[in-house]
DNA sequence: AACATTTGCAACCGCGTGCTG
DNA sequence: ACAGCACGCGGTTGCAAATGT
C-alpha cells in the first residue's frame, strides 16, 4: 500500500500513462478490482501496478472490464429506446445507460454523437412541424429537465426567485436508482406515454 | 497506389457533488 | 464551517480505420 504523499506526489508530476490501454495493463486492473474491489482509485490506480491515475483505471474498468459488458452491436430495439429515452431525457447518459443493461453511458454517449444525432436532426429538420408539438408537450410534463451542470448554474437564480416554487424534483423523477433490475417492459410502457410515433423522428 | 477526408470510438479533461476528518 | 479527497458526469479530443478521390 503506498503511502498517501506518494500518491500525491505521482498525481502532482503527472507520471502516469497515457492513451490506449495494454492487455497487460488490463490484466493487472482486472486482478486488483477482483481481489480489492472497485473503488478507491487513487489507491488503486498505485497498487495495481498499471501507472495510470485514479480516473484513468475507473473509465477502463466502466467501460471495459467491469463484469456483464456488453459491446457492440446496438439491435434496433436497443437503439428506438435510446432515442425514446434521450428524447425524454436529454443527454442524460447515464440514465440512459441505465436502461441498457450491459451498456455503459460512454458508448451511449458514442453512438447517439456518432449514429443517432445525425439522423434525429436531419429528420427533424425537414419534419420539423411534426416533431416540435410533441416535444412542447414532454417539456411541460417535465419542466426542467437539464444537465446537472445547468442545474447547479441555475440554482443561484432559482434561489433568489421569489415566485412560488413547485416542490418539483426532475431528477427525483428520473431517479431509478432505486429501482431493481432492469425493465424493459416497464420502460417501454411508460414511454408510450409519449404519443410521438419513433419513426417521425428517425 | 497514394493521399486526403471522414467516421467511430476510446480516453481525457474540467467541473460539480458528497463525504469525511 | 471548512478544506481536501474521491467519485461521477458530460463534453471534448486524439487517433486508427474506413472510405473517397
Amino acid at each position: 500500500m503506498a503511502p498517501k504523499n506518494v500518491e500525491r506526489k505521482l498525481e502532482k508530476k503527472k507520471e502516469y500513462n497515457k492513451g490506449a490501454w495494454t492487455s497487460e495493463e488490463d490484466k493487472k486492473l482486472s486482478q486488483y478490482t477482483q481481489i480489492h474491489g472497485a473503488k478507491r482509485w487513487n489507491t488503486v490506480a498505485i497498487n495495481s501496478g498499471v501507472n495510470r491515475c485514479g480516473k484513468s483505471c475507473r473509465l477502463r474498468w466502466l467501460n471495459y472490464l467491469r463484469p456483464n459488458i456488453k459491446r457492440g452491436n446496438i439491435s434496433e430495439d436497443e437503439e428506438d429506446l435510446i432515442i425514446r429515452l434521450h428524447k425524454l431525457l436529454g443527454n442524460r447518459w447515464v440514465l440512459i445507460a441505465g436502461r441498457l443493461p450491459g451498456r455503459t453511458d460512454n458508448e451511449i454517449k458514442n453512438y447517439w454523437n456518432s449514429h443517432l444525432s445525425k439522423r434525429v436532426i436531419k429528420n427533424t429538420t425537414v419534419k420539423n412541424h411534426v416533431a416540435q408539438e410533441p416535444i412542447k408537450e414532454q417539456q411541460k410534463l417535465i419542466p426542467n429537465v437539464q444537465t446537472q451542470r445547468e442545474l447547479s448554474q441555475s440554482r443561484t437564480h432559482e434561489d433568489t426567485n421569489n415566485d412560488t416554487i413547485i416542490p418539483f424534483d426532475p431528477n427525483d423523477f428520473l431517479d431509478f436508482s432505486l429501482e431493481g433490475t432492469f425493465d424493459l417492459e416497464w420502460v417501454n410502457n411508460f414511454i408510450k406515454l409519449d404519443n410521438v410515433d419513433i419513426d417521425k423522428l428517425i
